[in-house]
DNA sequence: TGCAATCACCGACAATCGTCGGTATGTATG
DNA sequence: CATACATACCGACGATTGTCGGTGATTGCA
């Protein structure tokens, strides 16, 4: 329903990125490096080029505030997210959303606890939809 | 455990020709290309190229019948999804299963009988991990 | 026998991605 | 003031992806 049916799809090393700007609302390119190059080594510029590309794009929106730029996120990760997840049923478990369910449990090894848990959200999904 | 730890990662795709050559268990460009050419407009060469490029990065591996190459997939299906699911977990969701979850189940809408069955595959999932 | 279809092979293309170096400019600190 | 540092900007690279055309060999059929 958002304009987010128009914009390319995220790479893994884009969604890295705009994770972080999920997190932070509001975030500068040194902020995103700093945060990123704990895990992976990168130089500062390969940040620079992604984040650029990501407002080219349409993914990222920025203010000007002295001579950084602050970026913030133009769609919101839930819904984001649940559309890669609709895509990632499509074309890797061809539409099954139980295919997709039960590669999840298999691969988890729930606790019981995390079980119930989960039973909670089906409730909860449950509801309002007899 | 096996060795699609080292094989790079499928496109999206990529993943539409493995998809065809799991269901099939072993088939041929020609196959591959009928079946694919329904969804989206596609010539028989664009396949071609596709499959020799996924051989060569071992994914699939091919038997010679006359003229004909007949292909297999190196990768059981099952688990090469697992693992694509594991590294949605980690980079989409951050981690978090649960995050997964939550988003297929509100990305859905379940009707009563699929909760009813997701309940029984999370039963299955438990038992034995108490 | 000749034509049409099927096949593998080779090469090519534009686009994107992840990576980075260099440059210039502005800010802060000694 | 001079030096270090952070920032944005520009350009570049090698690799991969999805796309396709052309060629030549083989096969099946009219």
């Amino acid at each position: 329903m958002a304009d987010s049916d128009q914009l390319p799809p995220l790479s893994e090393a884009q969604f890295e990125i705009m994770s972080v700007v999920w997190s932070r609302g509001e975030t500068t390119v040194g902020e995103i490096w700093a945060e990123l190059s704990q895990r992976r080594r990168m130089v500062r510029n390969t940040i620079q080029t992604m984040v650029v590309r990501l407002e080219e794009k349409g993914w990222l929106r920025h203010r000007v505030e002295g001579n950084t730029f602050h970026y913030t996120a133009t769609q919101p990760a839930q819904e984001v997210r649940r559309r890669v997840v609709r895509r990632m049923v499509d074309t890797v478990f061809e539409g099954s959303t139980e295919g997709l369910l039960l590669a999840l449990l298999e691969e988890q090894n729930l606790s019981a606890e995390e079980a119930e848990r989960i039973r909670g959200l089906i409730d909860q999904a449950t509801r309002g939809t007899p």
